[in-house]
DNA sequence: CCCTTATTGATAGTATTTTTCAATAAGGAT
DNA sequence: ATCCTTATTGAAAAATACTATCAATAAGGG
């Protein structure tokens, strides 16, 4: 199910902002902020305001159909989401990302955890920070 | 070496807004936003201003004093800071937080990204979300 | 106790996000 | 293809979050 199927069978319309969005953040590897992407889309000749960027980005979180990432210096931006459970990296230089699905068994982990704090453990948040190819040529 | 140590070291000086956000941070457990920060000592009959908060986070984070954590609704939140590597669970009802450092090891992972990716993988950013001790009781 | 200067609070300024509301367009019904 | 309903939109304004500037203060070495 792509993501138009995804919005449709749940009553949402495919939009020309909501598909504007969508190519350009699975075009993009950086992580943008609303304010990116709004200018981005401007540029391209889009008359999208920047409260339809906000507004989208929450309606696509939602359905997992966008990601924020949180960049070293503690900045978000958004990329598009991947399918099933994932995780991304970020290059510290560029900014670029990818993502792994490769995750790892965690269960013996989160058995550690919660004798060690008592919680009950549900989901996680794992992101990982690195050099992206490019950059190892640039500064390797 | 405790965090004024830390401090003293390297030039900063022990004021009294540094102590009283430390002393807060380190009694709490829920992720404080700057502005709650603010106010709680404000209450507790400080005289600082929101501004000093802004900047002594930017110092504490400076030398991992503090941490920063993501709610699950992407909201973000500081806490005192662990001694070493480590990561935090948050309670999804309640959002208060523990440290764990039992760290996997991730060397395996590690390999299996780089593979996939062809990223170099520095660090990583991982916290766990669940439920703590009184909320289980309350809501299970 | 004094002196230097890092730190502070207040003010103002900038950036970011949310609210409101009439106009528009998506897409099912006709 | 055209109409109708209403989710969605853009613009303007409001609310919130963060940063810069600067004179006054206080930390801590001498």
């Amino acid at each position: 199910m792509n993501w138009k199927e995804k919005l449709a069978s749940n009553g949402h319309r495919i939009t020309q902002a909501r598909e504007q969005m969508m190519r350009l953040l699975s075009q993009t590897q950086v992580p943008l902020s609303p304010m990116q992407i709004h200018s981005a889309l401007r540029e391209q000749g889009s008359k999208m305001g920047l409260v339809s960027v906000y507004r989208n980005l929450n309606l696509l979180m939602d359905y997992d159909l966008v990601c924020m990432l949180v960049a070293p210096d503690g900045n978000a931006g958004y990329v598009a989401g991947g399918t099933g459970h994932h995780h991304h990296i970020l290059c510290k230089v560029c900014q670029s990302s990818a993502i792994f699905d490769e995750c790892e068994d965690f269960s013996e982990l989160i058995s550690k955890i919660e004798a060690q704090t008592q919680f009950v453990v549900g989901d996680h948040f794992l992101q990982f920070y690195g050099l992206c190819p490019q950059c190892q040529e640039t500064y390797v």
